[in-house]
DNA sequence: TTAGGCCTGCAC
DNA sequence: GTGCAGGCCTAA
């Protein structure tokens, strides 16, 4: 379940790959993994990678002419680096093969993902970015959250939708949450600015040691290279029902919030 | 504001 | 065989 330091850890892994090879030649092997249903992929071959860029779990990977190919992992994305003779994996539903001889595949069994092609890196991000996104969460600044205060709805739900901050799955909304102290059904318009910072803090510690460690793996992630992320074993909430709490001991609760399973602490984490 | 659907693999 | 996992979009 790749979330802002799964897709960052892939992005670094991929940038050596990709940045200054060109493209020669594309296979889509399911045409409705990629939007729009009929891009003109072949107009990427001959054409140079010169950058990568990250904004929450979308990836953007930038061609010399501005060409630019978003990667959303989804729940089970991966993309392998493999010599184009490499056994394909099943559910590789785009190979991008590069003059250095190496493939790049965009697996996604699940396909809750999808590869979406655009002319300009400047309407990748106009129709990705602004139209769809808050700030990205590794920079979040407590003004991000200040109009929280005439907001409705719960810190769960608004952590997950994208709108305030961009990056924050599951995983990591149960993480911050537990740091900051915060109760994931406690109302937004309710918290204080004390309780923003608390929170804004966590969440960049939570995502910043995250990627230190190369991500979460819980079961499918892998990055470029294949190699698992070593988070898990720091989680403090996510995946831990009915274990004792790392702060107080008592044991954690798990509800259905926003939809979603969520763990946290009875005890130590509060709401107003 | 919430529920359901997409989709597959895995645990029970 | 059933149910669960969940990012994200659509509909009620």
């Amino acid at each position: 379940m790749p979330e802002l330091p799964e897709v960052e850890e892939v992005r670094r892994s991929l940038a050596p790959v990709l940045l200054g090879r060109r493209i020669r030649g594309i296979t889509v092997n399911r045409a409705d993994f990629v939007t729009p249903r009929r891009a003109p992929l072949q107009r990427l071959v001959g054409h140079r990678f010169v950058q990568t860029l990250r904004h929450g779990k979308k990836l953007f990977c930038i061609l010399e002419d501005s060409q630019t190919l978003l990667i959303h992992l989804g729940m089970t994305g991966r993309i392998v680096c493999a010599p184009p003779t490499d056994l394909c994996p099943p559910h590789a539903h785009v190979l991008l093969d590069l003059d250095s001889g190496v493939q790049v595949r965009h697996c996604d069994p699940r396909r809750f993902g999808g590869l979406w092609y655009y002319p300009t890196l400047a309407t990748a991000l106009a129709c990705e970015v602004h139209d769809r996104l808050g700030p990205d969460a590794l920079a979040a600044k407590p003004a991000d959250l200040a109009h929280w205060k005439n907001l409705r709805g719960k810190l769960k739900a608004r952590l997950l939708s994208q709108h305030d901050l961009a990056g924050l799955g599951n995983i990591y909304v149960d993480e911050a949450l537990w740091m900051a102290r915060l109760h994931p059904l406690q109302l937004v318009r309710r918290i204080t600015p004390e309780q923003i910072r608390r929170l804004v803090g966590a969440i960049r510690r939570v995502l910043g040691q995250s990627i230190a460690a190369g991500g979460t793996t819980f079961r499918d992630y892998r990055n470029v290279a294949g190699q698992p992320g070593k988070f898990a074993r720091q989680l403090r909430a996510y995946g831990r029902a009915h274990l004792p709490c790392k702060r107080c001991g008592h044991p954690l609760a798990r509800i259905v919030a926003a939809g979603r399973t969520t763990v946290y602490c009875r005890q130590c984490q509060t709401r107003h």
